[in-house]
DNA sequence: CACCATGTTCCTTG
DNA sequence: CCAAGGAACATGGT
């Protein structure tokens, strides 16, 4: 569920679901997921702390906390497969769940089938997070420095967090696609002009995502995979229509009617349009 | 059986 | 030293 978007809407749907709820007890089923922390610790730490928030940093969440006076944060991230949410308490956990606390009446679920998400007290890997996309501090000029001295194709580059935090692999597919620009081209080589239609693209393909997600209820507790673009849980796929090119090789580009292409960078498939997204691949160093 | 999957981190290579 | 590439992590779907 894991990219920018998907996780602003999780963050808003969370927390008024958890504000002002203490935390009676928590139990952990899978320590990789709390590292470098254990059970025992984040128990002491948790056990009687009270929620005033969640907040997202690029695709983390911040689970602001008040445990007496004392205000700490708690990470999460969901990886490939994570899932978060708020269930009543009896309801039995789902496979796969890796941490779960008690709130009383519902209780918290952090389920997770690959393992890869997080749920910590160390804040660490936020500090090497670029600037938020839709935030002030993500700008023209700031971006077309960070991109000048790399040789990397833009569509990995646009994968680095430390260049802008929370872009993964499927908007950064999409944004290349509204922007016209080939993801191979190197970052360097981008003129003024296409630098400046990918950060536009970039906003706009992100700030679309969350109108449309928040429009999908999210009834997580009811079964969900909580994938909004891959459909919501009564099976309806509008988000997906919104996809453009991702996970649509073969199909015809909806601009042009080229069939969409998939290539690999980076270990990772890029999905784009050869007629749309015209532009030098040159590896030039 | 083979290959694919929304992400991050660690290790190796050049 | 740094940038870039790849594997690992772990499970499931097709």
């Amino acid at each position: 569920m894991p990219e920018l978007p998907e996780v602003e809407v999780l963050a808003r749907h969370l927390d008024p679901l958890l504000k002002r709820k203490t935390i009676r007890e928590v139990r952990v089923y899978r320590e990789r997921v709390i590292r470098p922390y254990s059970e025992g610790e984040l128990q002491q730490e948790l056990t009687g702390a009270r929620f005033k928030g969640v907040k997202r940093r690029g695709k983390f969440l911040l689970f602001q906390l008040k445990q007496g006076r004392r205000p700490f944060e708690l990470l999460g991230h969901l990886g490939m497969t994570g899932r978060m949410f708020v269930q009543p308490a009896k309801k039995d956990l789902p496979k796969h769940t890796a941490v779960s606390m008690s709130l009383g009446k519902h209780q918290f679920v952090f389920q997770d089938t690959r393992y890869f998400g997080r749920l910590t007290l160390d804040l660490s890997s936020i500090a090497w997070l670029g600037p938020e996309p839709l935030g002030n501090e993500f700008t023209i000029d700031g971006f077309r420095e960070a991109l000048k001295r790399s040789s990397q194709a833009i569509k990995v580059k646009l994968l680095d967090q430390t260049l802008i935090a929370g872009v993964g692999n499927i908007y950064a597919s999409e944004a290349l696609h509204r922007a016209g620009i080939s993801p191979q081209k190197a970052s360097k080589r981008l003129s003024g002009r296409e630098t400046e239609r990918l950060y536009h693209a970039v906003r706009d393909t992100l700030s679309n995502a969350i109108d449309t997600g928040s429009t999908i209820p999210l009834d997580f507790d009811g079964g969900s995979d909580g994938l909004f673009y891959f459909g919501s849980s009564d099976g309806s796929e509008y988000q997906h229509e919104e996809l453009l090119v991702y996970d649509r090789a073969g199909e015809p580009c909806g601009a042009c009617g080229e069939p969409i292409r998939r290539i690999v960078q980076a270990a990772r498939s890029t999905f784009y349009c050869r007629v749309c997204q015209r532009g030098n691949s040159a590896p030039a160093n």
